[in-house]
DNA sequence: ATTGCTCTTCACAACGTTGTAGAACGTGCT
DNA sequence: AGCACGTTCTACAACGTTGTGAAGAGCAAT
C-alpha cells in the first residue's frame, strides 16, 4: 500500500537504513548509491511515515497556538502570521481555542495533546498570577501578551502601558479632554485591559487631568457587540466625553456604530481611537485610528523563541517587548 | 522523565498490556486491579504518547483545514467553527495557508503531513477542473466551496447560484435596476465568482433586465482593498448603477468606503448587499446586508462528512448542499 | 604485505503503543 | 472428578523510523 524505508530498500539493493541515511542527508553516501536510491524513492512515491519519526526522533515538526478565539480579527490575523513565520522553519501548526475560559486553558497545559507538538504559543485571558505554576511544563512555551506569570517562562510582548499611553497622548494632543474608555476589566491589573487602562492614566496624570470613573465603559468580551453596548451605556449615562479610546478595533467599531447611531459625529464630536491595528478599521466608516502594536513581530518572534527553546531548553528565557505605533486615519 | 506504560506496570504490579487496557477502556479488567491501574497512572502523571499510539494504530485524531488566509472574516470564523466542530469529536485542527497558490495546493495535496493527519478539510482556490485527478488521494478528504472536481469525493458547499441570485432578486425587489457587481473572476466558470456572477445573471434574466458587461467590477483577491478599488473604478467609468452586489462582505465593506468617499449615499443612491455574513458586517456604517451562505452548518456538516469516511473508507461519496438566507440590515 | 586511516554500508536495538494468541484462573455443569 | 466456558491477564510481535556501533572496502603510508 504505502511504500517504507524497507520497499525502498528492497527495490534499490540496499539495506533499509541506507535509504534513511538519504532520506536524512547523511553525508557519507556514495553519490551513485544516492542516485539509486532516490530513483527507487521517485518510483515507489515514498513519503516518511512522521508519526514513526516522531516517536523514534521525538520532534514532530509541529507546534501549537492557543487563542481565545479565532473569530476575533486580532487573533485571525496572528495565527495568519503565526503559521506563515512557522512554516518559513518547516513548522506546522495546530490551533486550539480556548474561548478565554479558565478551565480550558489549565486543561490544555496538561493535554496529552501537548506532548505530540514540540512547542506551544499560547495566549492566556483567563488564567491568572495564581496560576504561574502551571505554566511550568515540559513543553517549550512561549507566552504572548502580558500576563507575566514567570520569569523563567518566554515572553513576546506588546508594550500595553506605552502604547496605551500613547493611544491617549494622541487625543490629548488633538485637544480631547473628556476621554472614555471602552473595553475596561474592573478590577483587573495585569492583564491587556488593567494594562492599557494604566497607560491611559499615566497620559491624564502627565497631563493633569483628573481621572474620572464615571469615563469608564466596561465590557467582558471585545466583540463589536459589546463595544457598541458599552458606548451607548456611556451615552446613557449622561456622562461628557469627546473621545473614546477602545482597548481594542472591534469594540472600537462596534463604539463608533452605537455613537453614530445616537447622532455623535465621528471625530468632530467624539474623536475614537482602537487598538491592534487590524484590516477592518482601514476601510471603515470612518475609517479608525489605532494603534500598531507589532503583531506582527510578535508572531515572528515568538515562533523564533520557541525554536530556540525546542533546539536549546538550557537557555536564559526571553522576555520580548516588540515596538508600536500609531496609525492615524479619520476618526481622530 | 515522562511516565510509560511500562512504568505505571511495574507501579501497579501487572503487565504493561493490562495497563494499556485500562487506557483503552478495555473491558476484561478486574475491578480492583482497574484501579489499581487507574491509582499508578494518576501518581506517576502518566498520558499516552500519541505518536506511538499514531504510528501503532494508524489514527492520530487530528485533522488538517486548508484555507487561503486566515485573515479573512469568511476563513477565520470558518476555522473557528471547524475547530468547535473537531472538537467536539475529539479531534484537533491543523491549519494550513495556501494563499490561494496552485502550486501550494498542489504541493498540500502530496505532502507527507497529510499522512499524519486522518483527513482534510480543503477549500481549494487555486486548482481547477483539469486538476481532478489529484484530488483522488489516500487521505479521506471533504471539499469545501463550489469547485466539483470528482464526484467520487465528498463535497460540502453552499448554494451559490441560487443564494447570489436571491441577493440579486433582493435588490430589483426594492427597485434597483442598475446593479453592479464587484468581485467577478472574468473567465471563471466553476469558482465562487463564476458561480455567483451565474446567479446575478439568472435573476436579471429573470425579471426582463438586460445584461450590462460594463457593470461588472473585476477583483481578484477578495480584500477590502479590491473593494474599493473595484468601486472607484466602476465610479471612474461613468456607468450608471444604484446598486452593488459584492461577492464578499470584506469587498462590499471596501466598495461601501469607496463609495461613500465619492459622496455617494448608500443605501439612498447606491444599494449595497454582500455575501458571506461575516461579524464585520453588522456594526459597520451603515450596517451591511448580506447573505448567509450557511457557513456554520458547512463546518458542522464537513467535520461530520470526514469524520464518516474516516471510519469507513467505503461509503458512498457525500455531496450536502447547506441552506441560506437573505440577511437584511441598513445597506438596502 | 601490513597498518592505519577514511568513506560507505549495514545489523541491531530502541521509541511506546496496540493487536493477537494463548495461558492461568475461576465457575458452573455433568 | 472431569469438562467446557467465560473472565482476566500476559507474552510477543508488530508499526516505521533513527541512533549506535561495527564491519567492509578502498587507499596511502609504512
Amino acid at each position: 500500500m504505502v511504500a517504507t524505508l524497507h520497499d525502498v530498500a528492497r527495490l534499490a539493493g540496499v539495506s533499509f537504513k541506507t535509504v534513511s541515511n538519504v532520506v536524512n542527508d547523511y553525508p557519507h553516501v556514495r553519490p551513485s548509491t544516492r542516485q539509486r536510491v532516490q530513483e527507487a524513492i521517485a518510483e515507489l512515491g515514498y513519503q516518511p511515515n512522521l508519526s514513526a519519526r516522531s516517536l523514534r526522533s521525538g520532534r514532530s515538526d509541529a507546534i501549537s497556538l492557543a487563542v481565545p478565539e479565532l473569530r476575533l480579527p486580532y487573533f485571525a490575523e496572528l495565527a495568519d502570521e503565526v503559521i506563515r513565520a512557522a512554516e518559513r522553519r518547516g513548522l506546522v501548526v495546530l490551533i486550539e481555542q480556548t474561548n478565554r475560559d479558565r478551565q480550558r486553558e489549565l486543561d490544555l497545559l496538561g493535554s496529552a495533546r501537548l506532548r505530540m507538538v514540540d512547542g506551544l504559543l499560547f495566549s492566556p485571558l483567563g488564567l491568572s498570577a495564581e496560576d504561574a505554576s502551571l505554566v511550568e511544563i515540559d513543553t517549550p512555551l512561549v507566552l504572548l501578551g502580558e500576563r507575566i506569570f514567570h520569569p523563567s517562562v518566554d515572553h513576546v510582548t506588546m508594550q500595553n502601558v506605552a502604547a496605551a499611553r500613547a493611544a491617549t497622548e494622541h487625543l490629548l494632543a488633538r485637544g480631547r479632554r473628556r476621554i472614555a474608555v471602552v473595553g475596561s476589566h474592573p478590577g483587573e491589573v495585569i492583564g491587556s485591559a488593567g494594562l492599557r487602562l494604566q497607560g491611559y492614566r499615566a497620559a491624564l496624570d502627565a497631563a493633569g487631568i483628573p481621572f474620572d470613573e464615571r469615563l469608564l465603559g466596561p465590557a467582558e468580551l471585545w466583540h463589536r457587540r459589546e463595544g457598541a453596548e458599552a458606548a451607548q451605556a456611556l451615552i446613557a449615562s449622561g456622562v461628557d466625553f469627546d473621545a473614546v479610546f477602545a482597548f481594542n478595533d472591534t469594540l472600537a467599531l462596534g463604539a463608533m456604530h452605537a455613537l453614530i447611531a445616537a447622532g455623535r459625529r465621528v471625530p468632530d464630536d467624539v474623536a475614537v481611537i482602537g487598538f491592534d491595528n487590524t484590516d477592518d478599521g482601514m476601510f471603515s466608516q470612518p475609517t479608525l485610528t489605532t494603534v500598531d502594536p507589532g503583531r506582527r513581530e510578535i508572531a515572528e518572534r515568538a515562533v523564533e523563541a520557541v525554536v530556540q527553546r525546542i533546539a536549546d531548553r538550557g537557555i536564559a528565557p526571553q522576555h520580548v517587548e516588540v515596538g508600536y505605533s500609531i496609525v492615524q486615519r479619520e476618526s481622530t
